[in-house]
DNA sequence: GTCAATGATCGTGTATACAAGAATAGCATT
DNA sequence: AATGCTATTCTTGTATACACGATCATTGAC
């Protein structure tokens, strides 16, 4: 637990609803949720606010806050910024790599291999933020660095659903080579271009969304 | 004003912190802000919770709120990635350009040079902020949008700082005429290449600009 | 029977009071 | 004289109380 509870209560509400705890549209009740946290609602309202500021949810003056439902298009267009920002961490990873960010990315890749290998969905999830971490971090831009891991953060739950279509997990596992060739040759344009491919939602993929979307 | 009190101080804050009428590593006093602005704690407390939350200022437990002080190299940063979420958004422009959005671009551009000729810093400030803001709504996605646009607010004051640059405005318009050249034709691929470089710092740039933060 | 208006109830918005921790200053001791 | 410890004060963190607005239900009129 953090040391403040209005942070440690917006971290929690977040979790929540990236966890779709809270459904897209369900109303948060600030006495409800302050007696389940067992604080008062000062603290409660501290964390709506913030959630608010960040995005996730919208505070209606007088009328209570709601969980965003972001829509398959806007996650659609949040899928396209990914695709950008992870772009450019890519192709500046290839141009910083230093020994430590190879190594990461090495041995997230290699974990990478073995869940996909092994047909683990769920491991490969997990193992497959890890490398995308690893490349956020290589790009050696703190910014950069922030600004993908919050966006990573709210695109997670869909991430997730992607991976469930067919066939995807030994799709991805072969970009993942490529772009890490890419990288290690020091080609940063391959690499961005491979990035954009990989995270980027082209042509049948934004139905799957939309499909894995629908059936929650 | 708006309807509620905490959204309103925030703004307040928000650009009093942008002007620079409150430095990095200034402290907040919630007292003090609230006296000043005539009202109680509660709603400082939550204009500066979302503050912190935004990334604008740093709450520490029990001490307080100081201003955040980007620093060059993360100022560096950030400018990298506005480049590429406005090359992004050219980029989308030139695919999706509409009757409208081709209007506003012209109308917005056509100030940029009025103000260019006339030699005036401050308008051109302003009228090139109203040109990008046409490019980012070009691009026909509401999340590249306000990333954009939020991104652009915190970088607002180093962009005039960049102004003052000597030569800096004819070269910027002629800039803008290349990027406009090539979103109407339709060429995507150039649209993002152009603005990368319009918004990008390299080289001397750089210096410059660590040079005008230092002149403050 | 349906629609509108008014009142009651519930929930948010702001203020204030109280508690706990951090900083600073003063005093004592080495 | 310098350093460390303690006490006081100031500021933040949390709770609670009160007020205003919104929504919903009930009643009355058309």
């Amino acid at each position: 637990m953090s040391e403040n509870v209005g942070r440690w209560l917006r971290d929690e509400i977040e979790n929540s609803i990236l966890s779709n705890e809270f459904s897209p549209g369900e109303r948060l009740d600030e006495t409800v949720l302050a007696t389940r946290f067992g604080v008062s609602r000062t603290p409660v309202r501290e964390a709506l606010m913030q959630l608010d500021a960040i995005g996730l949810i919208e505070i209606r003056p007088r009328r209570g806050a709601i969980v965003i439902d972001p829509g398959p298009h806007r996650v659609y267009e949040m899928f396209e910024v990914m695709a950008e920002l992870e772009g450019l961490a890519g192709s500046l990873a290839a141009r910083r790599l230093d020994k430590a960010s190879r190594e990461a990315i090495t041995a997230t890749h290699a974990r990478c291999e073995q869940s996909a290998a092994a047909g683990d969905s769920d491991a490969y999830y997990y193992d497959n933020e890890e490398f995308h971490k690893a490349i956020y971090a290589a790009g050696r831009s703190d910014f950069l660095e922030e600004q993908c891991l919050q966006l990573h953060r709210r695109l997670r739950p869909y991430r997730r659903l992607q991976l469930r279509v067919r066939n995807r997990l030994s799709t991805s596992f072969l970009e993942h080579c490529a772009i890490v060739d890419a990288i290690f040759a020091g080609n940063g344009d391959e690499a961005r271009r491979l990035l954009r491919g990989h995270v980027g939602i082209q042509g049948e993929r934004f139905s799957d969304l939309v499909a894995s979307m629908a059936a929650r």
